[in-house]
DNA sequence: TTGACATATTCCGATATAGGCATATAATCT
DNA sequence: AGATTATATGCCTATATCGGAATATGTCAA
C-alpha cells in the first residue's frame, strides 16, 4: 500500500510543494490557469492536473469565464488545519499551565521555608 | 517523479493519517513505543516507521529510558504551518476589509442620492 | 552467559504519485 | 467551417511510500 489518496484529505493535497505555491500564487485573488503557469514556472498540463487535485479536496473553486478558467482560493477548506493545530495548541497550553502550576508550588513551599 | 520526500519538510510527515493518530496520542504526553503500539492498532514496526520520520523533520524528541523509547511532542515544529495557514488568515482578512470599503463606499454613494 | 523483552532496521511487493508529452475538448475569432 | 487560443486528460515511466514479516540491535534479569 503507497500512501492515502491525495484526494481524500485536506493535509495530502497540501502535502505537494507545488500545490502549496499554487494556493499561495491564489491569494493574490482569481486566476486564470495561464496566469498561474506564467507566474510560477510549471507545465500547463502541471497546473492543471494540481488545480485538479486542489478542486477535488475543496481548496479552491473554478469559474468559467469564456474559454479560460478563473480559480480562486476557498479558505474555509481551511479549517481542518486549524482544528488540527489547536488541538495541539491547547494541549500544550494546558500542559504549560500545569509546569506552571507546578513551578508556583514549587516556589511557595521554598518561601515557606 | 513521485511526490516529494516525505523526511524534507513537515507538510509530507504530516499528511499521513497515522502519523497524525501517533502525533494526537502524544498529546497526552511522552509515550513508549509499546505504549503507542497498544494506544492505536498498529504494528510495532510501523509505528517504529512512523516515529523515524516524525522525529526527522523534528516533531517528536525521543528519550531512551533503559529499554524503552520515550517519544514526546515538539510542538514548536509546528511553527511552520502556523506561518502557513497565518498567510492566508491575513490574506483573507485584507480582502474581507476591501469588500468592507466597497460596500461602505457603494453605502455613502446610496445615501448621497 | 543465556534468555526475555523493547525497539529499530532490512528486504520485499503492491500501489499511488508526479512529470513529460501528446492529444482531446472547448470556446473564440475570421 | 477552419484556425487559434485555453484548458483538461490520457498514457507512460521512474520513483517514493506504505505495510508485512523476519531479523538485527540493544537492554535488563536470572
Amino acid at each position: 500500500m503507497a500512501r492515502t489518496s491525495t484526494t481524500s484529505d485536506v493535509f495530502n493535497a497540501v502535502a505537494e510543494g507545488r500545490r502549496r505555491e499554487i494556493l499561495d500564487t491564489l491569494i493574490a485573488g482569481e486566476k486564470a490557469v495561464g496566469t498561474i503557469v506564467g507566474d510560477l514556472s510549471l507545465s500547463q498540463p502541471q497546473v492543471s492536473k494540481h488545480l485538479r487535485v486542489l478542486s477535488e479536496v475543496g481548496l479552491v473553486r473554478c469559474r468559467a469565464e469564456g474559454r479560460r478558467r478563473l480559480y480562486s482560493l476557498e479558505p474555509a477548506r481551511l479549517q481542518p488545519f486549524h482544528d488540527w493545530l489547536a488541538k495541539y495548541e491547547q494541549a500544550l497550553d494546558e500542559r504549560l499551565d500545569r509546569m506552571d502550576d507546578y513551578l508556583t508550588d514549587l516556589q511557595r513551599k521554598g518561601e515557606q521555608q
